[in-house]
This record gives structure tokens, sequence and C-alpha cells, in this order.
RNA sequence: GUGAGCGUAGCUCAGCCGGUUAGAGCACCGGUCUGUGGAACCGGGGGUCGUGGGUUCAAGUCCCAUCGCUCACCCCA
């Protein structure tokens, strides 16, 4: 193979025709075009942020627990001032940002925005994992009611029923408060520090920064520790307004017959977080099996220098959606096939073809097709490309003024002037 | 950052124990076929066998390195 210029790795290209469902372009629209409707349909508003920001939107929110920048996962570019960008790695941040910029407060509140479109983390590419992949994003800003955390989880899970997806799961939590994390995480390591010899390198290492790790931890003999010392969950460490609002939220589920399951031991890996979050997991769409998560976030704002702007909100991720999809063997709705074919018979006919095309349109769905060598071959394009109707243009046309009309579900041909043609593609049909 | 598997035509792949000029199917283009149903038949283009080195009389095949892809670990907003 000469050398040649690819795509970066991990990052694909979306076709028309592509073997794998998440690059497929037809698929990836139809997720999008769901979730919409689903959104518009609850009042969000559609917005786009700019996909880079100043580093810091993402680095302010992501804290100590977490040193993503520092371990390359984002992708961090230089103006020619010196700033430092980054290629935006989660919308919410940045639709935060936009809402403060933009003085949102003054809408009428919660202000329901959502948005589509890439996002960028500098791992290493594996099944359902890429550099660039795409999201859909719901942010519910402005008021910290838990009802809005219910509201934003039916809309999460109407979306994947609407897109025809059945086997999925969704988990909640809570994260609690920033003060009920830091007594759990003191807990923690007072709990395990004396085991810590038995633990893995990699969970010791996770002792000090952040123990809430550990607990989701691969390492069997972790995991026996754990389950040695009988060590309690998150929500077990709740204060009391985080565990009133955890309450309210599963009562309110429950009032909508949303059902989920409790994750006492859910966990995220940016400070932002306050108390509801939950994941929508689906077995098949790579090794981690989130189709999408979501939470509050009501201390981001103040983080990024705002005033205090509770949210809530959730991510589809847009691959591992298409991926549930193939494997439960959803059906996309084709696209739409052209209504007629128009064939050129020679070289004179194809303007020809083009006028009449361009009267048709854009009432009708028309496609012209190259100069064919005898109209077997046209018959045959036209066959190829689904349509209803294949239209003639030649020698024998022309002369007569007309187009050679041939109904090809029942193989039915007539030859037709222009204005004929306009009534029966222009008409009701 | 760590580990494993895989690299032969646009795609899917075959190629034996190392042996002559590297193959098939699909796809594409043309012909049979300037006036009608996806066919069939015939023909054609397209490969430095990922790249570089080594072993050998001889390497797509064996060895080493390197690059790429994939999957998993780490991490996961």
């Amino acid at each position: 193979m000469r050398p040649m210029l690819k795509a970066v790795s991990g990052s694909s290209d979306i076709l028309p025709q592509a073997k794998e469902y998440p690059f497929r372009e037809p698929v990836f629209r139809y997720i999008v075009k769901t979730a919409e409707e689903v959104l518009r349909g609850a009042g969000a508003q559609m917005i786009h942020t700019p996909i880079f920001e100043y580093l810091e939107v993402f680095q302010k929110g992501a804290g100590s627990t977490s040193d993503i920048v520092v371990k390359k996962e984002m992708f961090v570019l230089e103006d020619r001032g010196k700033r430092l960008l980054a290629l935006r790695p989660e919308p919410t941040a940045a639709i935060v940002r936009a809402y403060n910029e933009h003085g949102m407060k003054v809408w009428p509140q919660p202000v329901r925005l959502f948005t589509w479109g890439p996002i960028f983390r500098g791992e290493r590419p594996q099944k359902g994992r890429y550099r660039q992949f795409h999201q859909v994003d719901y942010e519910a800003l402005g008021l910290a009611d838990p009802v809005l955390d219910a509201e934003a989880i039916a809309l999460m899970v109407r979306i994947y029923k609407a897109l025809g997806l059945q086997n999925f799961e969704l988990r909640l939590g809570s994260v609690g408060d920033p003060e009920d994390r830091a007594r759990y995480n003191q807990y923690l390591r007072g709990l395990l520090l004396p085991h810590a010899n038995r633990l893995s390198p990699e969970s010791r290492a996770r002792l000090e920064a952040n123990p809430m790790r550990i607990l989701d931890s691969k390492d069997e003999q972790d995991q026996a520790v754990l389950a040695e010392l009988g060590v309690k969950p998150m929500l077990e460490f709740l204060g009391e307004e985080a565990q009133a609002f955890h309450e309210q939220v599963c009562r309110y589920l429950e009032r909508l017959g949303v059902a989920y399951t409790i994750d006492p031991n859910l966990v995220r890996g940016l400070d932002y977080y306050v108390r509801t979050a939950w994941e929508v997991h689906h077995a098949h769409v790579g090794a981690k099996s989130a189709l999408g998560g979501g939470g509050r976030y009501d201390g981001l704002s103040e983080m990024l220098g705002g005033p205090r702007v509770p949210g809530v909100g959730f991510g589809i991720g847009v691959e591992r959606v298409a991926l549930a999809l193939e494997q439960e063997g959803v059906a996309i709705p084709p696209d739409p096939s052209p209504i007629l074919y128009l064939a050129p018979l020679d070289e004179a006919a194809k303007i020809e073809a083009l006028v009449l095309a361009e009267q048709l349109r854009p009432k009708a769905f028309v496609e012209i097709g190259y100069v064919p060598k005898n109209p077997r071959k046209a018959l045959e394009e036209a066959l190829r490309r689904g349509v209803e109707y294949v239209g003639f243009l030649g020698e024998n046309e022309r002369a007569k003024g007309v187009v050679t009309l041939k109904h090809l579900p029942t193989g039915e041909q007539r030859e037709l002037e222009p204005l004929q043609l306009h009534s029966l593609f222009e008409g009701p049909r």
C-alpha cells in the first residue's frame, strides 16, 4: 500500500454506506433526529457552543481528584496570544459558560437547552471509545428542584425507547454534596489504609487522591478486601438535604413509572457533580457499557466564576447508541429514494433532462442519470436507485416533444408532455 | 502509558513444508446491447503482499525492527 494520508486514529468518517453502525450516516442522523424530537417536545431549545473554549472552562470544574489535563486527555492548543484552548471534552461546562455569558438568568427559569456535536478526548481508542465522538446533550439550568432531575431522567429514557432500544438499564445514585463526599472519602481512607498492602498498586495510589474509585476496581483481590471490610456505600453518607433530595427523585420516578435500579456506588470523575447521578447501561456497546449518563452540577457555574446556577443534565453517546441499535437489530428508516429518474439517451437530451428536472423540483425528488449506452442500462440504473418512475429522453421524444414515462412497479408506460408531468408530480399524490 | 491479536486488490478473503509470472468472489469500467426490468456470458483496470532490514540458491510465507489497525488495561466528563 502506497503511503497515503488517513483520518487520525480514533476519528472516523461517517459515510452513507458504512459497514459499522457507529459510522453509518443514516443511523447517526436517526439518533440525533429522534433525540431532537423528544427534547423539543419538552420545551428544550437547541444551542451550539464552539467546539473549542479557553482551557479553564473545562479545567475549573474538573477539580483536584482529576488530573485530566495532565494526563493529556484533553486536546490542548494555543492561540496567537498564547492562551491555552481545548477542544471540548464535554458539553456541560461550555453550556453553563454560555448561560452566564448571555445572561440567561433573566430568561424564564429553568432554561432547558440541548445540543449535539463532536466531543474530543485524547484517549487511546477502543470499541465504543473514540478520540472524536458525538453526543446529544440536554441541560436544565437555573432551578434546583428534584422534579427537574426526574424530568431529565424520564426524557433520556424516552429517547432510548423512541429509538427502539429495549435492553437498557437505568442506574441511579447520588454522589451527595461536596462535604458528604469529603466525609465518605475520609471514611474510606481510614478503613482501607491499614490494609493498603493488600490492595493493588493502582488502588493504593488512589487511596490518597480518589479513594471512591477503588470501589469499582476490577482487581479480584481488591474486591475481596472490600467485601471483607464490609465497606459502606456512598449512599449511606448522604447529608440530610442530599438524602431528602435523592428520595424525592426516586419517588418522582416511581410516580412516572420509570424503572430504575439503585447503584449505591455510582462515581463521578469530576468535582462539580453533586447529588443526583445516573447512567444508562446496555450490554455489547464496548468495554464500558454506558450508553449515556447524567447528573446534577449545582456548583459548576461558580467554579467558572459565575453566580450560583443549579443545573441538571445528561449526555448521550451517539456511537454507543448506534452499537446498541446494531446489537438489538433495530431497523433504521431508509432514506427516501428519488421519485423520478430522468434518463437522457443521447448527449442532446442531457440539458433537456436538467431543465425538466429543475422545473419539477423541489416538489418532486428528481435525479438525472448520465448518458447511458442504451436504454437497458438506464433502466438498470433507475432500478438500483429504487425510484418509482423512470423518464426516457431521446431522439423519439425530442421529435414529439414528450417524455416517455415508465411506472416501474406496474411496467405501465406512456408518453407525456411536460405539462402533464407537472400535474402528475406536483398535484396531490 | 501497559498488554495482546491482526496487516495480501476498493471490500471479504485464499495462498500448503519457503519454490516459477500472486489468486478468487464481490464491486467498478467496457463489450455482446441506440429504445426497455436488476440477469447471463466475455473482456478490462486495479497489488512495490504495510514499511525497512536479516536468513536463504529462492521470502507473501521464516527471523528482527518499525508503522498502522483492532481489542483490552489505565482513565472515563
